[in-house]
DNA sequence: GCTTTATGACAACAGCGTTGACGCACCGGC
DNA sequence: GCCGGTGCGTCAACGCTGTTGTCATAAAGC
């Protein structure tokens, strides 16, 4: 076998499925973020999706190498819709929170694709523009170079790390995330006092907190450390 | 179907497997914990833990409901053993600190167990404990409730995402590993300064910081928050 | 030593990603 | 307007996965 997938530029012959759909890769990509959001992550598998698009799941070979190949695909055309929609204000602190709590709802809107994204560095061109631009927000907010280039870095790696930690959740099926919930519920709200003082004392506060992302608040001690530093820099 | 998982402590009969090996639910998970480390997190199938048990895949729902169940046990066993290890001084800042730093260690130590395991909540002994002791010096340290829970969820999930991030890329396959790292040196170094002047200015600064782990700068940032909170807290 | 029953073994099922072979129908050239 | 080469959708199959119903057998308790 020399190569099964055709470059997208090189493609010529748009030969339609039995069942009438043209094929493409941003088709491909279109039906498999639709899939994801509708019948959750757990749908998507390169079945499904072929008779979701109408055509034989080997046909979709022919538009990417492997299931790995496809997500990483979908993991770009999401960096690409968020960018698109952020809107910067010029002020540092709220850009950097907008930019962050964007990042994480997004990816959070398709867990799947969100795993990969972490795992793989792609280095595509949204990847790059967004690093400019953060790098940008920090040093033309004052931040010596040095400086700005740690906080980005905790910036991005805090963002996409809690993002896909957000996600993994999301990806678990019904049944074990209820099993989580009732864990923290049950288990331990009801952890005796005299083995676990600190646990049975902040009981409720601690199954109310479990039961959201701790993203946004990591974000904010974040930039909290961040200002701190930066009148430190301006002093 | 009744149940067909027997709870740990009422089982009374230790039949041999056929290869003469004698399963417990502890040797399963170590044989799981092994198998991770030697072939990697894709080489964790209940069939393939079976063989290396020398017992068929079927036996191992006798202990355990089903692969997540599983994967539970074996999230919990390497809390517990990183937990083992920590000594705490009695400051809390420090304290933190070095739990932080060595629970990610301990993970990358383990990169496809901490995978697959860090983004669970296990409800088990060694979590709870390990829940236990954190909010306990957060809580001795003078955080009101709220506060210390607050950063109790904001602490251990940073520690955990970050180590899946940093585990992840550990796990890539060398080859690509070091062709991605390589292009992706190669792009930002060489990134026009017209278009991306913020890149360009910091290009060697940004190539030397992406190189390592953004978590010790993350915790610190969080620590500087969290000490600043418990300063206001005090006054 | 007999009965009971826990538990390991076996076989089967549905579903998964992936690939080699095949042939239809589209395109460029005439 | 037809013809040939081939791009690409289809089919069938492989080997893998988790899981479960059924059965047999060895250990435990008497």
């Amino acid at each position: 076998m020399s190569e099964r997938v055709v470059p997208d530029g090189e493609r010529r012959r748009r030969r339609p499925t039995k069942r009438g759909t043209v094929l493409s890769g941003e088709l491909i990509v279109e039906t498999a973020l639709r899939l994801i959001g509708e019948h959750g992550a757990a749908a998507l598998t390169v079945r499904r999706l072929g008779t979701a698009l109408g055509a034989d799941p080997s046909a979709l070979y022919r538009y990417f190498h492997d299931t790995d190949d496809l997500l990483l695909a979908v993991a770009d055309e999401l960096i690409g819709r968020t960018l698109k929609v952020w809107r910067p204000t010029g002020e540092w602190r709220a850009d950097l929170r907008s930019l962050g709590l964007r990042i994480h709802a997004d990816y959070q809107a398709h867990p799947q694709a969100a795993l990969l994204t972490c795992t793989r560095v792609t280095g595509r061109v949204h990847e790059m523009r967004s690093v400019e631009t953060i790098l940008g927000i920090l040093r033309e907010a004052g931040f010596p170079d040095a400086e700005a280039v740690r906080i980005y870095h905790v910036f991005v790696d805090q963002a996409l790390s809690f993002a896909a930690l957000d996600a993994a959740v999301l990806t678990l099926p019904k049944e074990s995330r209820n099993l989580e919930e009732r864990a923290w519920r049950e288990r331990y709200a009801r952890l005796p006092a005299d083995t676990h003082p600190h646990v049975a004392a902040t009981a409720p506060t601690l199954v109310a907190e479990m039961g959201r992302s701790a993203y946004p608040a990591a974000l904010e001690m974040m930039l909290a450390a961040a200002a701190s530093r930066l009148q430190h820099v301006r002093a």
